[in-house]
DNA sequence: TGCAAAGATGAAACTATTTGCAACTCCATG
DNA sequence: CATGGAGTTGCAAATAGTTTCATCTTTGCA
């Protein structure tokens, strides 16, 4: 059995839930799989506009707005007034944000399962963890 | 010994922290601890308006930024495009927001000490835990 | 295939938030 | 209790992000 592309299932997943593939959103998620890190909005745009001069900014908040809806996109505001988008391809993660330096780093699920338990147990609330940002102090600026 | 009002403890540490108290701040203040939710800006301005009509709205959003920094107020991102704010009175607290109906329930710190345990135990994170809004759904939308 | 409906796009208008600046106010200090 | 400098304000203009709408595309299905 071939694994499937990471390219093909984003847009099955986009696909099973109604909404088109467009050879615009194509170009989006190429640029955001090549931008390592955090981007914005504005970002994406400018590194889109090589390849497709007339795609407008608001089709990039659309089309990021969807892929944030899907669990695709996280949207991130890592407090310089812009928001930053990050595609999951590879599962789920959260982000500690250092609010001295801005370093970002990522980690898994896991350490967040006993969180979710006492939610559910305490709240009766259905965390859906995957768009989680802790601000906090990395060891280096601690 | 009389206790200390909570305007005053707000008023000190913003005097302590090298900012100034004036009339504008006190009746943002003011408005803040009266609503019993999330203001955002806009409906800041509007309450603000009927004593103050000069005050301008970019002193809102000044405002709201120098307590934020303090840690007086809690800025979150509700998914309505607005920003919203909550003055820390009481000691923090956090949000549980309902992705379906939108429902905001606030809960203590308690739960999290177990998660801000693990993040300095096994990624050396000193989270700051005072701003965090959990998406998912609450127990009549599950 | 070919069509209709649902969904997406670009453009412009609109709302939200931030910033630059000159004038003004607070308050620690003398 | 006067003063100077740091901090604030109001305004205007800039930057971010959202929405409206007419037109165009994608896709499931006959």
């Amino acid at each position: 059995m071939l694994p499937m592309q990471p390219g093909k299932l984003t847009e099955n997943t986009i696909r099973s839930s109604g909404h088109h593939i467009t050879p615009q959103r194509l170009v989006i998620l190429d640029v955001l799989k090549g931008s390592n890190g955090h981007a914005s909005a504005d970002e994406i745009h400018s590194h889109v506009r090589s390849r497709c001069p007339k795609l407008h900014i608001s089709t990039i908040y659309r089309a990021l707005d969807m892929l944030k809806r899907l669990g695709l996109v996280t949207e991130t505001a890592l407090g310089d007034g812009k928001l930053r988008y990050h595609l999951h391809v590879k599962g789920y993660h959260h982000h500690l944000i250092c609010e001295k330096c801005g370093r970002v780093e990522e980690m898994d699920e896991a350490t967040f399962t006993p969180l979710k338990a006492a939610l559910k147990r305490k709240h009766r609330f259905h965390a859906d963890l995957r768009h989680l940002a802790i601000f906090g102090r990395c060891q280096a600026c601690a």
